[in-house]
DNA sequence: CGTATTTGACCCGCGC
DNA sequence: GCGCGGGTCAAATACG
C-alpha cells in the first residue's frame, strides 16, 4: 500500500512536472513513465543513488553477454554502480534495503574467519595498492538476513591514490554534493565519525541524511573526539554519510556527544525535529551490541524495548511518527511541506522486516566497532578508487559541481569517505539521553527504474559464502 | 606463469 | 595460566 502510494504520489508530482514543461516548452512525457501501478509492480525499484546505477544498461549487456555467473554479475554491477548507492527495492516477493558504500579500491582478501554469531564468515580485505596500508575492509553477511552485507572499514590510506582512485572520489564526493546541494536544511548532528579520519567541517543535511565534507583534522571541531588508533590520513577529507542526528534548524552546525552539559539541550532539540531517532525520553543510556547482532544489557539501565536489533529498527518508526506527529503543522526550517509520500515512504522503510534487520545490524556494528574505536559500517573508504567503469567525461562535470558545491573542500588527492556516524558514547556520557540516530530520506531524488537485474545476489560481496 | 583466493595455523588481547 | 575469539600470516591451491 505504501509502495502504491509513493508510486501514485511520485507519478502525479512526475505529471505535474511535465505539465509545467509542456507549458513551456511543449514537451510530451514519456511514455515510459506514464505506466500504471500493475506495471510498477512487476518490479518496483526505487532506488536512492548517488551516482550512476546503470541497471538498465547491465540489462542490455546481459543480454549480449549472457552473464550466468553471479560474481560476474556483482562485478559488472560494482563496475557500473558508483561509489554511493542506497537502494530500496521492493517487490512481491523480496525486499531488500541496501545501504552500499562501494570503496572501489583495488583490495585483495587476505582472510576469512568464522565470527561467533554469525554463522556467515567474515572476508578481510586490504588493499593491493601499498601492501603497508593500514586500511582494511571486513565484509560479512548479516546474520539475519543473508542478503544483506556489513561491510566495515577500518584505517585509512596512507599512500597517495592513483589518479582514477582521486577521479573516482572526486566524482563520489560530487554526486555526494549533487544530493546535498537539493537539501534545504542545515546539519545539526550527532556526529562521529567511526574512521579516525572523519572530521566535521562541512556538515550538510540531506533531510536527515547528514554528510560531511572535510579536509583534515586540522578542522574537526572542538569537540571531536578521537576515536581511532589508527591516525587518519592528514590529507584525507572525507564525506560522513551521518545517520545519527537529524536535519535542524539550530544554527549549532554541530551535535557533539562529548558534550555531556549541552547533551540534553541538543539532544531535545534534536528530539523536536523530523527525525527518527532510537532516543527515548525515558531511556538514560543506550542499548549496547554485544556481539553480532544481538543488543544486551550493559553496566547501565536501558529500556528493555531495545534488547533486539529489530526493536530498534522498530523504534525508529514510533519515533518517526511520534515526531512527525507533534511536528505536524510546525515542522522547522522548511519542512512544513513536508509530504505524506515521504511519511509514506519512511513508514514503509521502517516497517520492513528486511530493512529492520539491515538497519539494525549495521547499528550494531556501528555501536559494537565504536566501541573498539575504529571501524565504520557501511561505508567509510577513504581512498580513491580503480575498478569503477564510469566515464572520465562524467567525472569532469560531476567535477566541477563538486568544486562549486564544496569549494572548501579538497578535490585534490581527496580521500572520500562516507560513515555511518554512530551513537552516544555511553561511555563518555552517563545520565544523558541517547544520541538521536536519524533515517529520513525526505527529499532523496527517487528513481524509479524498471530494471529487475538487482537481485539479492547482486550486492553480494565476492567470495562470501 | 602471475595473481588472487583458500584455509589452517598462529598471534594477541581479554576475561575468568 | 588457560580458553576463547578476532585478526593475520602464509603455503597451497585455483584461476585466467
Amino acid at each position: 500500500m505504501f509502495s502504491e502510494r509513493i508510486m501514485k504520489d511520485y507519478q502525479r508530482l512526475q505529471m505535474q512536472f511535465y505539465d509545467i514543461l509542456k507549458q513551456e516548452a511543449n514537451v510530451s512525457p514519456p511514455a515510459a513513465h506514464a505506466n500504471n501501478l500493475s506495471e510498477m509492480e512487476e518490479s518496483e525499484i526505487i532506488s536512492l543513488s548517488l551516482g550512476r546505477c546503470c541497471s538498465d544498461q547491465f540489462k542490455k549487456d546481459e543480454k549480449i553477454k549472457n552473464l550466468g555467473k553471479d560474481t560476474e554479475n556483482e562485478e559488472l554491477i560494482e563496475g557500473l554502480t558508483l561509489a554511493l548507492d542506497c537502494k530500496f527495492e521492493a517487490s512481491k516477493t523480496n525486499k531488500i534495503f541496501i545501504f552500499r558504500m562501494n570503496d572501489g579500491c583495488h583490495r585483495r582478501k587476505y582472510g576469512q574467519k568464522i565470527a561467533k554469531g554469525n554463522p556467515c564468515p567474515r572476508a578481510y580485505y586490504r588493499s593491493t595498492i601499498a601492501p603497508s596500508c593500514p586500511l582494511r575492509k571486513q565484509v560479512q553477511r548479516c546474520a539475519e538476513d543473508k542478503s544483506i552485507l556489513i561491510i566495515t572499514y577500518e584505517g585509512t590510506h596512507n599512500h597517495p591514490l592513483p589518479l582514477a582512485a582521486t577521479a573516482m572520489a572526486s566524482t563520489t564526493s560530487a554526486a555526494a554534493s549533487m544530493l546535498i546541494s537539493g537539501s534545504t536544511t542545515s546539519g545539526q548532528v550527532l556526529h562521529q565519525s567511526t574512521m579516525g579520519s572523519t572530521t566535521t567541517s562541512t556538515p550538510t543535511s540531506l533531510n536527515g541524511l547528514n554528510f560531511y565534507l572535510s579536509n583534515n583534522s586540522r578542522s574537526r571541531p572542538p569537540h571531536y573526539l578521537p576515536t581511532s588508533s589508527l591516525a587518519p590520513s592528514p590529507s584525507s577529507p572525507t564525506i560522513t554519510l551521518d545517520l545519527t542526528a537529524s536535519s535542524s534548524s539550530s544554527s549549532h552546525p554541530y551535535f557533539s556527544r562529548v558534550l555531556p552539559s549541552n547533551f540534553n539541550t541538543q539532544s531535545q532539540r534534536l528530539m523536536s525535529s523530523t527525525s527518527l531517532s532510537f532516543s527515548s525520553s525515558e531511556t538514560n543510556s543506550m542499548p549496547v551490541p554485544w556481539g553480532n547482532g544481538i543488543l544486551t544489557s550493559a553496566t547501565q539501565p536501558y529500556n528493555k524495548s531495545y534488547t533486539t536489533p529489530f526493536n530498534l529498527a522498530r523504534q525508529v518508526e514510533e519515533n518517526f511518527y511520534k515526531n512527525y506527529i507533534q511536528k505536524n503543522g510546525s515542522l522547522v526550517n522548511g519542512q512544513q511541506y513536508l509530504p505524506d509520500t515521504i511519511v509514506a515512504a519512511t513508514k514503509a522503510i521502517t516497517s520492513d522486516q528486511n530493512f529492520q534487520s539491515a538497519l539494525a545490524a549495521a547499528l550494531t556494528s556501528i555501536i559494537s566497532n565504536n566501541r573498539s574505536g575504529s571501524t565504520v559500517v557501511h561505508g567509510n573508504q577513504s581512498g580513491g578508487e580503480t575498478n569503477f567503469g564510469q566515464k572520465m567525461k562524467w567525472d569532469e562535470q560531476i567535477q566541477a559541481i563538486n568544486s562549486t558545491a564544496y569549494p572548501s573542500s579538497t578535490p585534490k588527492g581527496n580521500n572520500f569517505g562516507c560513515a555511518s556516524s554512530y551513537l552516544n558514547n555511553r561511555r563518555a556520557s552517563t545520565n544523558s539521553q541517547p544520541g538521536s540516530l536519524v533515517f529520513l530520506p525526505t527529499s532523496l531524488p527517487f528513481a524509479t527504474s524498471k530494471s529487475s537485474s538487482s537481485t539479492p545476489g547482486d550486492n553480494r560481496e565476492a567470495h562470501i559464502n
